[in-house]
DNA sequence: TAGATTGTTAATCGATTAACAATC
DNA sequence: TAGATTGTTAATCGATTAACAATC
């Protein structure tokens, strides 16, 4: 498969995919890149150009179909090959993150939840232990989870980085307040970076 | 001031925001294009190209005075107008994000929190108590809040997203599942989506 | 003044949109 | 077959980068 894809593109996927999985939900079999664009506010020509980057999955005079189209973009997202999980920080963020993600949906599984504060360790969140964060180390080696999430502090999440990606970690998903970055080729990292987010929100307030 | 600015300028912003913050603090009085490119791995060309956007605020021959450039990025972000606030939804989430934002640096005035579960109701989350949502009609009609942070169920997203407008909100960060939109001109809804973020790492994880 | 670095214009690059031949 | 809609190429648009004159 293709590895150049620009971000762009792979950006908008996570959208076509909510806007099939819901059209699938309707019963609706059959889809145009003309509906499409008006469902997603896009353009057809911009649809046909984004799947065609992955190969064209639809047929001339037809359109798409929808549940064959769902599992391709599904595929291409990576759903069908599960990543072993680990969550930092059972705080009120890392509980909501574990109570509203559906991992196993998204091609994670997650497999442990990590603390350094004893009070809550030991605890279960949507059926796994939290566990002391000293443990983690251990658990790692045992268990060689791919991903981790961080729900930490700032200064926590920086100094965690390294020690995971050496312990076989290739992705975050990282929450806290530092933009992480690394030189390591095979590490991907998703910030997501609220304070951002915030200040996007606020400048276009200041413009109305 | 110019309102046509392009989007990927606009979301650079916090970016240089965040960078200056951290020089100020540590000390450090003047800085060029050249140096704050490799901080943040960008070029010097679009750095000045970015702040020219907005007028200019470098010398020649010496390059930008951090303290003074860090105030004016922060007026453009609307940093120095608060926006009174609301957030709805007390849960794991709503407390996550009442705890790791600062909402008055960031230029929000936090001035109420809701939720719809009465045995969540009543407490104080960081100062502020938690109203039942049966009471936000209300509060809204005499606190004239401009922003609402949803941190709710997508269906509860869905359903609030009107009655909010028509009682003068103007601005949303949602952090709910729906993707809200609006065909309302002067408002604008900052949408999180959490999901979309997951699978776009799922997708640069499965490409290695 | 000489050196440095901006502000700004011009050139390049990449992404989006339009067009249409292929074909179901 | 005729109509519809894709796959794909070409044209346009916008964003980034390069270049350099202005000037501190």
């Amino acid at each position: 498969m293709k590895n150049n894809i620009s971000s762009p593109v792979i950006r908008r996927l996570p959208r076509y995919y909510r806007c099939l999985l819901a059209l699938n939900k309707a019963g609706i079999k059959r889809i145009s890149s003309g509906e499409l664009a008006k469902k997603l506010d896009s353009t057809a020509s911009q649809i046909r150009q984004d799947f065609n980057y992955f190969g064209g999955f639809g047929q001339q005079g037809y359109g798409y179909n929808v549940p064959q189209l769902q599992a391709e973009i599904g595929r291409i997202l990576g759903l069908e090959t599960p990543k072993k999980t680990i969550l930092i920080g059972a705080g009120y963020l890392g509980r909501a993150i574990v109570n509203q993600i559906d991992f196993e949906k998204k091609g994670f599984t997650l497999i442990g939840i990590f603390e350094k504060i004893e009070a809550l360790t030991g605890q279960v969140v949507k059926g796994i232990p939290v566990r002391n964060i000293n443990d983690m180390d251990e658990f790692c080696k045992e268990n060689f989870p791919k991903v981790a999430v961080l729900c930490v502090s700032k200064n926590e999440a920086e100094q965690l980085l390294e020690p995971l990606i050496r312990l076989g970690v290739t992705g975050f998903w990282n929450f806290s307040q530092a933009e992480l970055t690394t030189k390591n080729q095979n590490v991907f990292i998703e910030n997501v970076l609220f304070s951002d987010s915030l200040l996007n929100l606020s400048y276009h307030l200041n413009q109305k």
